[in-house]
DNA sequence: TGATAGCTGTTACTTTATAACATATCAACC
DNA sequence: GGTTGATATGTTATAAAGTAACAGCTATCA
């Protein structure tokens, strides 16, 4: 599982790929993979960036598939709800998950210059997170964890 | 440097002690520690819990401080971005720093049923995440970490 | 003494998100 | 086959969070 979103690659398949990977995911555990929340999710794969839920919204509109706020707001709760998409707390965006089944917690790799994003994973049960929480009584359920910084192109023009 | 937040404490000594830190640091720095600034972070320490701007302003506009969210968004992103206080993304509010002065990476246990909140560290360098950040080249300026999950006594009440 | 830099006050606005209710769809069951 | 319940969508209206832009104030200092 490595950190998608920096480097280049078949994106058309990876597409394809996101959507047959929910698809049977639905199938299997009966959830409704119904055509407002495919689009959203088809639209997220194809910009394959981070969007705000009015971009999106954006792109419903003018395909007649849904026109008001609530239309969007429900598609990616199903989606982030599900883990076929995260939001981005940080940017108050969504982005399709990129490890789709694999049990993962997500974490993510945002560039401040370009905003790129690219999604890895992280284990904050073991550490000095984990072990703080244990120590305390805490009992995790959800972690966001979201780097800000330099991606390696923005880096590597020198950017501030 | 523990965790603060969710065990009990001598409350007036936080808030004396938070403030005189912030005062100290300000004056060594040459930074303004203006009247609504102290004023922000003393009801920050004073309240002990995230805080909405807007919840914020209320306090403000009640003792004629300043009445407008442009008030009180500035003096919170003095606060922040010195390090006297941070955002926590997750719920878009504020919590005055548990640690001034300790250079550090917090990291927030977010209790969802009580919404109390304790401020830990965490060290994103090392461990998974910094590896991966290492290998792709991305530049770490700033991490974002955010655990929800039940604190120990709502865990213990049985909350689900 | 006027020029600059930084803080505050205010208006108006943008962006992000949700409550509430009506309508539609579909499967399960009698 | 009609009824019921659960789930999804459509729509209006509004709440909550955040910012741009400009005017005015204060202090410092060349």
């Amino acid at each position: 599982m490595d950190p998608i979103g920096f480097e280049h690659h078949d994106h058309k398949s990876c597409i394809r790929t996101g959507l047959t990977a929910v698809d049977t995911y639905c199938v299997d555990h009966a959830l409704q993979f119904t055509p407002v929340r495919r689009r959203v999710l088809e639209i997220l794969l194809q910009q394959h960036r981070a969007m705000g839920a009015y971009d999106i919204l954006d792109f419903l509109r003018a395909e007649e598939l849904g026109s008001q706020p609530p239309v969007v707001y429900r598609a990616l709760d199903f989606l982030v709800r599900h883990g076929f998409a995260h939001k981005i707390e940080r940017l108050n965006a969504f982005i399709a998950c990129a490890h789709v089944g694999h049990d993962h917690t997500p974490a993510f790799l945002i560039c401040r210059s370009c905003d790129a994003v690219a999604e890895t994973h992280t284990d904050p049960a073991h550490g000095i997170l984990g072990q703080t929480a244990a120590d305390n009584g805490f009992v995790i359920e959800q972690t966001v964890v979201e780097v800000l910084g330099l991606c390696p192109s923005c880096h590597s023009e020198g950017k501030e």
